[in-house]
DNA sequence: TCCTTAGTTCAAAAGTTATTGAACAATTGG
DNA sequence: CCAATTGTTCAATAACTTTTGAACTAAGGA
């Protein structure tokens, strides 16, 4: 079972900035980036909604073609699309991180990284 | 009598993402940037739209900190806040301008310069 | 002063997006 | 098989956005 993707050159910029111009999914990104390299899956987001609401905003995410969801047993790895949004739209992606990563106002996740204790 | 606008650092990613992701708003601001230093008014973009709904998307991205409306008479000379954009959001304004003129789904200003009949 | 030009405001209608909870499916581990 | 884990789907609702037309304001020119 996979998940639809449009594909590369069907990446919309209106729909792309529409789909970041929302705190939660910019949020979303923003980790991403932070974690770029790590596959996160859904429950990972926890901290920015309820599950059926990250998995509203996940799929936006996925149908405007800004991450990537891979199904791997119940779990979907959430990666961003970097190589084809910057193939499409040079350098608005890390413009929109960096600005992201400045922006206090943006919800964020974290805060509960497992303790190892003594 | 001046119009308000966002002082540079009022200006939040989200709400600029969120008012460029619509395609007239976004064919507005690609026509401001093919005529950088030419003040336009609203008139001039009248293909992209009626001209209350341009007053509309005009006071949107007014109020979104992305461009500049100076009264002068009864016209609004509008133009980029392209200094502010660029120091709040480094690299963002040059990435969706370069891309929005490559958009040929993005609607367009133009196709009424005055003929110069012989 | 009267008319035109430029743009705003208002209220209504239409459309879209976000959020919720309950129910559902699919995989994994015991 | 059973239960737990992961995430989706559905329907309802609330909230916001876009578009429209009619009425309006303000400035400028005849």
């Amino acid at each position: 079972m996979t998940l639809p993707h449009p594909h590369a050159d069907q990446i919309s910029l209106p729909i792309v900035l529409a789909v970041l111009g929302d705190p939660t999914r910019l949020a979303i990104v923003r980790y991403l980036a932070s974690k770029e390299g790590v596959p996160l899956n859904c429950s990972q987001f926890l901290d920015l909604g309820s599950k059926t609401n990250l998995s509203y905003h996940l799929a936006k995410l996925r149908e405007a073609g800004v991450t990537r969801a891979e199904v791997v047993g119940t779990s979907r790895l959430i990666t961003l699309r970097r190589d084809d949004l910057d193939a499409r739209f040079p350098g608005l992606l890390d413009s929109v991180i960096a600005a992201a990563a400045e922006d206090t106002a943006l919800p964020a996740v974290g805060g509960h990284e497992v303790e190892i204790s003594a």
